[in-house]
DNA sequence: CGAACTGTTGATGATCGTCAACTGTAGTGG
DNA sequence: CCACTACAGTTGACGATCATCAACAGTTCG
């Protein structure tokens, strides 16, 4: 079975970043050669703001998603947005279709992005070859039930700059997983309105939690460029920690 | 391999619970001799408000909840607690410690609980010689995902008395398909503490929400009984739409 | 240029938390 | 039996948080 690595169907950089993200997710030392197996899919393009999975579908492939964030989102009557996830470059989203069917949600993308589809068909032959692949997955489902959890406490307990900090610090780990932050420091091309669906709060509201964590000195966030300036500060004022997220290793 | 169901270790009814949560969560169809492999662990009772499980414990057992309710919780700083699920009785609780090791939350008794413990090791045997009912398990844990996502939608965007009608919709099928609960009709000895830490509001607001529902003559609540008294108006007062919660088959 | 979008700020009102007081109920001990 | 305690439920008053509306600046794009 041929690899994604050496298959110019799959850039290498989303294959390292979903064997970066399987690694640090699991004590259990991994090879490139047994996990990474043929998950045949060419790579697409979609437009910001484009769904990738629409509500309602009964998506016959799962997604690899290789560039850009991504997030899942129900619309309220009214037309309020809630986002209940977001998904950064090596997440394998939507691997619960495999066993779900149908979708009772959307899957939008935040910002141009690059994914390839993963027939399901493909996944039930990759349990059989390589079931510990799909232990894997089930894995990364718990870890993303774990980072529900742990957004339904920033909502229903934390203000909105403290939430918002709590989000940043996570958004940093799960970027620093895969080489997308370092030194305290990510592109983050988000807007100020589906940040505040994220947060459940008003775009301006959401705008005014920002800025206090500015006027702290917390981070700095000009652009698409958010640096966080005292991570131990912003941390704790954020009451983030990291035990949710099951990272096992400390990265290399 | 003993079934649950003949060996006096498990009551019959908590298997019947499981087995109908199973079966209402899959389009497959299911024998009972295939489904209820043997899952030793005899029954425990946990007092309320004892934890089943305590947070940073590492589990060597997975729970199924016979009787009672319970509660997956966190602690903020400053002693406020948000509760992130309920369980049910014929939940199989925790199937995640059998693959995330670590605990990251802890997990409380709403009410007076029987719970049986079944050993990692036992689901290891079972993982083996009955992949079926393991991917069960992986389907509802999924579908605890997307209960938690409903809670985050509801918590984001609805307004506390919508937010309390789209639990109570919520809990009224989960019992129903256990048969807890019948002619739109429950017991529910939670009190208004615990219902106001799972929807994130104070006691005192969570009592408004709840007489204003009252008022609105949509439910009927007094002492531990639960009547809702118009199913249509709720679901729709409280925008609930049942599909995530993936009952695949009418009761019967 | 104009149009569309994002970010920003101020003003106003609605929602919700906190504090406090009071009720009813169940249990406990005298 | 009654006093006493503990706790859930309830209501009112007040202040904090947050949504909404409106206006304006800066940027990008056609």
């Amino acid at each position: 079975m041929e690899t994604l690595k050496h298959t110019d169907s799959h850039p290498a950089q989303s294959v390292t970043a979903l064997l970066l993200k399987l690694r640090r997710r699991d004590d259990v030392s991994l090879e490139e050669e047994e996990t990474v197996v043929g998950l045949p899919g060419s790579p697409q393009r979609i437009a910001a703001r484009q769904d990738l999975i629409k509500d309602g579908d009964r998506p016959t492939a799962s997604t690899l998603l290789i560039e850009g964030f991504a997030a899942r989102y129900k619309i309220l009557e009214g037309g309020n947005r809630q986002i209940t996830a977001m998904h950064v470059p090596g997440d394998f989203i939507d691997f619960q279709s495999f066993l779900l069917k149908d979708m009772d949600h959307g899957v939008t993308a935040l910002t141009d992005c690059v994914a390839a589809k993963v027939p399901h068909a493909a996944l039930r032959t990759v349990s059989e070859t390589h079931p510990h692949l799909m232990r894997l997955f089930s894995l990364a489902s718990l870890i993303d039930g774990a980072i529900h959890r742990e957004w339904l406490v920033a909502m229903g307990g934390l203000l909105a700059p403290k939430q918002l900090a709590h989000l940043l610090c996570e958004i940093y780990q799960l970027l620093e997983t895969v080489r997308l932050a370092v030194n305290f420091e990510f592109d983050f091309p988000i807007t100020q309105i589906d940040l505040g669906d994220m947060l459940g709060l008003s775009a301006v509201h959401t705008n005014r939690a920002v800025q206090h964590l500015r006027h702290e000195g917390l981070i700095t966030w000009s652009g698409h460029r958010v640096r966080i300036n005292n991570w131990t500060q912003l941390a704790e004022y954020g009451q983030f920690d990291s035990r949710y997220l099951h990272l096992v290793r400390e990265p290399r």
